[in-house]
DNA sequence: CCTTCATAGACTTTACCTATCTATAATATC
DNA sequence: GATATTATAGATAGGTAAAGTCTATGAAGG
């Protein structure tokens, strides 16, 4: 039970964009290279925010990626649910009566945490850049 | 990303023993019957709560498991704890000048995750059980 | 002593994450 | 238009952890 680091390496992605320019979009060789990781793989990743149509993809000589919504629009928790899906940490698949009292809490539990990432903007974080 | 089944089994397990009479110990044949699972899997899952001295094991013929607390003290954390580790969810393994911004949002999230586990005591559901 | 029951270790199987490679399509530059 | 650049997609392979089985061992009761 871990988040994977397919997520991190969204995450980081994006805080780079959205602290870039969005005039000029950025290649994937650069923000692979910032992270650590190989372009291929990341680009797989971003690919994904792609469809989520939270970022847009140029190809072609100087392509590459930029947002495509307001900075501000832009939570942590749809980036997470871009990368991870968006089913529930918990599922209890036993055949209880109706529902289960334990999937109730762990539930609720949950929307805790998502609420937190939702209320959370990329672009509160910028200022905190160096 | 997702909570493992061993966690459902051990919540459900732990459910069963805190409404049973503390009296009395229970099988781990029975445990496993109710809930569709090989008694030697779950008995490596019971073997964690042992060890995190939440529940007692009595062997030999009438043995089983029965609560070693209170069960007014079993949080949700507790057990989800015994079964996943406490590790945190999020790992930002890059090497960022000091702290990692976006660290600091995911590790706050769980924190309101977990709080609401640690809030929530099994012996809550007790009565909403048939 | 023999049955019952938990514990532990070795082992397999499955599933998913991580990653690479290759081919293809789109776009700018010359 | 030819070529270089760049994203996209598919196939594939390795690694790791979860999920589960099997067998042997040890403790306790009758």
């Amino acid at each position: 039970m871990k988040f994977t680091k397919a997520t991190n390496y969204a995450l980081h992605t994006m805080l780079t964009l959205v602290t870039a320019s969005p005039a000029k979009p950025i290649g994937v060789q650069q923000l692979a290279e910032s992270q650590g990781v190989s372009p291929t793989y990341l680009s797989k990743i971003l690919t994904k925010l792609v469809k989520a149509e939270m970022i847009e993809s140029i190809s072609g000589a100087h392509g590459g990626y930029r947002l495509s919504q307001k900075k501000d629009d832009i939570t942590f928790l749809d980036i997470i649910h871009a990368i991870e899906g968006t089913a529930s940490l918990f599922e209890c698949n036993f055949v209880h009566g109706d529902e289960c009292s334990i999937q109730a809490v762990m539930t609720e539990a949950e929307g805790k945490m998502q609420s937190h990432l939702r209320n959370t903007k990329l672009a509160d974080l910028v200022q905190k850049q160096p």
